[in-house]
Order: structure tokens, then sequence, then C-alpha cells
DNA sequence: TAAATAGTTGACTGAATTACTAGGTTATTC
DNA sequence: GAATAACCTAGTAATTCAGTCAACTATTTA
């Protein structure tokens, strides 16, 4: 797992895309006005989104991209594995440089961890973002400047 | 939060650190050796970890680092924060392009996002790390090739 | 059929970050 | 004073990030 601004734009792109995808497909061109993205560089994202069967191209005047799934079968882990292609392999896979297994242990930990933020992303839907987005806005109108985000998850047991 | 490989070094490091302080200061040399990471780099990176406050340095023979405070009160969160120097101002900060707060708030989305990995993050210890690393190694003893790792995590809401 | 739209692809570029090398200096111990 | 090991600086190859440019193909509409 690699969290980085590319996944970030990634993410960003397909929520926008899942709001205004309402009525036909929606132009990167679109997006890329809203969000202050550059078209070639989403482009070369939806690209590999497409790749990973998250999006649908329609070609043509009045074309653009459309979600592949419902909006609550798509996941934040996935939009993130799709551009990054994360060929992480573990150094000490191919080496022999792992002395008693003590070594591959600490590498084995920070790959599970890597696992455990994976695994938070992979239940995190573009729906449920959708669902925090509508709340955000509900409260914003309430309270202009309402920073108070409350906890979205509670870990009962770490480790 | 940002997750890059450079996290996973000084993650790496700092539980190599303690799992061999238990008898005077570790060298950067060994550590080096142990983990395979350039001296360099480490030096490098433990001049960060030392800045941030988790680690103590000994000159001369005999010396090295050690860690600034016990197992159970330095985080995983800590440490990557210590190294990547996050200085991740949201793009939309400064200009004046989020119409109507609507782009704001998909930005807003992600800042949540890298919000509650860290939040993971800061929950867990090197004592945690460690108590894992133990466990594993009776697992690998009973059973050599245990790669069934259970969830450490259980998500209770998300959203 | 021609024009316009919009995805598709590839090559290429500057900037930033990562990972590492080299070469020194300082402090400490023996 | 010699060895050790932290500390510091500069530089550098490799990679990734973010974006540009240019051509191409498929589709729709006029």
């Amino acid at each position: 797992m690699r969290l980085t601004t590319k996944g970030r734009y990634a993410v960003t792109a397909m929520l926008d895309l899942a709001l205004y995808s309402t009525n036909g497909p929606v132009s990167l061109a679109d997006i890329s006005g809203r969000q202050d993205i550059s078209l070639s560089y989403l482009e070369q994202l939806f690209s590999k989104l497409r790749q990973n069967d998250l999006v649908q191209s329609v070609r043509g005047p009045g074309g653009g991209y459309r979600l592949k799934h419902p909006q609550n079968e798509i996941f934040v882990a996935q939009i993130i594995d799709a551009v990054n292609e994360s060929v992480d392999a573990t150094s000490c896979a191919g080496k022999g440089n792992c002395k008693q297994g003590e070594v591959c242990l600490t590498h084995h930990l920070w790959e599970d961890l890597s696992r455990q933020i994976h695994q938070f992303l992979s239940q995190i839907s573009l729906a449920d973002l959708m669902a925090k987005r509508a709340e955000a806005e509900q409260r914003s109108k309430a309270r202009p400047d309402g920073t108070d985000i409350e906890q979205m998850i509670s870990v009962s047991s770490v480790l």
C-alpha cells in the first residue's frame, strides 16, 4: 500500500465522477475543470482505472466516463491500487539475506500494517464517501465553519 | 499522511533498534548489516528521528542509538511523520479556485481518510509490534509456514 | 460525408523524491 | 592518540510525479 498524492487525485476524480454521473457520462474535461487536475494527467489515471475495470468509457460527442459498478461496490483501495500499480515485493523476497528469519519478521510486520490500511480502505466505498459528503454539506449550511470531524472508525482491538 | 518505502525503512530500523537495545546502544552499522539498509541513508533517517525526539544518540566507541522513550510510548505514526516531514498542505488552501465549497468537500474527504490512517498508526506502538513479532515467532516454530494472519483490527463503524 | 467531440496511446519533459555514495568533522573511549 | 561511531554536507543515479504535446480512433451530429 502506497499513499501519495497520485492516489488522492484518483480518488478525488472518481468521487467527482460519481457525483456528476447522474445524467450520462462525464468527460475528463469537466472533471479537470472542476477538480483542477490536468486533463492529460487525468487521461493517464483513467487509462489505468479503465484497465482495472473501475470505469467504462463512452467515445464521441457527449461521451466520457461512467462508473463500471454501483457506487457501493467501488472501494477506495481499488482506486489507489489501480493507479499505483503496486509491485511492492518485499526487499528480502528474492535475496537470501534473511538470516534465521529474524530480519524477515520485521519486514513482515510492515507488510501487516500495510495490509491493515489496505483493508481499512477496502471497506470504504464511493457511496460511503458521498454520504459523508452530503452529511458535511448539511453541517456546513447549519454551521459554516464546522471543522468538527467525528470519529469514523473505532479500533476495538489493535494487535 | 504519506506512506512510502521511506517510512517503512524508518519503522523497520526503529523496530530493529527496539529489538537489540537490551544491552547498551545500537550502532547504525549493526542495523545496516541486519536490515540491509545503506548506512548513510540510515544516518539521514536517524538525524530526523533524533530531531523529533524519538531516539537518543551516544557518541564514541560502543555508542549508537537508544530509544528516547519506552517502547509502548513510541508509535508508528510518529516515526513515519518524522522522516516524511509532511508539509502536506491542501492544494486548494491558498488558491481561490474552490467554487461554492463543492470542490473543497472532495478534498476534505481525502483529508479525512488520511486522518483515519494516521490515527490508526498512532495507536500502534513499538511494543505492540514486538509483541506481535514474538507471537509470530512462536507460531513459526509450531507451524513453520504459518501465513494465516488473523485480523488485528475490527472496524465497527465506518462513516 | 464532413466536422466536432472525446477517448486512446505513446513519447517526452521538468520537478521532486528516494536511495545511496563520498568525504569530511566532532565527540568519546581505550 | 588511535579507534569508534555519531554528525554533517554535498552530490548523484534512479525513480516517481505531474504534466505537455501530438497523433490517432471511435462516435455522433449536422
